[in-house]
DNA sequence: CCGCGCCAGATACCATCGGTATCCGGCGGG
DNA sequence: CCCGCCGGATACCGATGGTATCTGGCGCGG
């Protein structure tokens, strides 16, 4: 039996993962204000002194829940743009994509919101920065990687042309996840604009 | 003396304008969650009892904060639009104000933070998204207008493109909010791109 | 002109939350 | 084998939004 064969090191491990696990699903629910630390704890299977022997606190815990959510995110991008395909193809496959992802926007709620908490610590904010910052130049190499392999043009620097895809995307799911009405497709709509020629 | 010759509504009426003039600045400035009323209740020389008779609670107070910075942000952007000028002009007097609305872009961060707010209550929630539709209208108005003066067409439906400019300028504000490295221009660019040709 | 009802605002209290201090029990090195 | 160390549990605190209850002065009716 190599059944309790393990250290206690790889226990916290595992007890990190799934309060980073329930913590992601509660915080997309509910948001990051109305979810409390026992009920993560809780609904994990845990105590609160859990989480606090895990996290610095209830911030570290979201950073750490967000940064399940860019890998996820990035990877989603990857994979509709990565086949090999024509542009049009790609730019479906990532409309759809985005579709999904914008159609269900609990996670630009949840940056916004966790951005608010963030103005009221210098750690926090640094932190958030650090990762939008790689995430718009993921953004920028991948227009200018897709740009390049289809002879097309930016009407934009390419800098501010993933600023401007970011920002949108952002403040389209956040208007979205209020007013599911408002349309998803202004999304690529204003994509295709800013790649126009 | 005509001084105590105010009725009892009248005082109230005053109350309730101390109390939405120094919620909104300590919500612009702290932020929704990181306000408390009874700070605000205080800092207007009131107590917590005031501020629950005269809203249902800190949603509505906030509500009535929003109306206000609403017709501010529009004043702002008619101001910039409705003198007599070319269309060049009008962008660069646009372009000034949102330099200063989006310099300082707590406005939008408080928009999003509410909003993850109103997702937890239903009239709330409508409140938001009435006003929401109401601002969304009066950009759309507004493009059309600028662009019949000016003989010129929008790539996008003025109803998206009015969509995307105020999902832009929220999430741009609220990225804004915790790097303020962002660019600002980046707005204006889209917008230049959007009413091309 | 006066007295009483009513309502704006004050006060007291509660539940919940994030965070801290302290404690416990089992793993693992000597 | 045994004791120290540490992951996690428990108890507690201050702050906050909200509710229930009270009160004192304004203002209407007699």
């Amino acid at each position: 039996m190599t059944q309790t064969k393990v250290t206690r090191a790889e226990r916290q491990a595992q007890t990190r993962d799934r309060l980073i696990e329930v913590a992601k699903e509660m915080f997309l629910r509910d948001g990051y204000a109305a979810t409390s630390l026992d009920k993560v704890a809780l609904e994990a299977g845990f105590s609160k002194g859990a989480v606090y022997s895990n996290f610095r606190g209830k911030e570290e815990l979201c950073l750490a829940v967000l940064d399940v959510i860019h890998a996820e995110k990035v990877q989603g991008v990857l994979d509709a743009f990565t086949q090999d395909a024509d542009l049009d193809t790609k730019l479906k496959a990532f409309a759809a994509w985005a579709h999904q992802g914008l159609g269900e926007p609990r996670w630009t709620a949840l940056e916004v919101e966790f951005g608010a908490v963030a103005r009221h610590n210098e750690w926090v904010a640094a932190e958030l920065v650090k990762r939008h910052r790689e995430i718009r130049e993921a953004i920028g190499q991948l227009i200018a990687h897709v740009a390049e392999e289809s002879g097309l043009s930016t009407t934009l620097p390419v800098q501010t042309a993933a600023s401007a895809l970011l920002s949108l995307g952002v403040g389209l799911g956040a208007l979205r996840s209020l007013d599911p009405h408002v349309d998803v497709d202004v999304f690529t709509d204003v994509m295709r604009a800013l790649v126009r020629e």
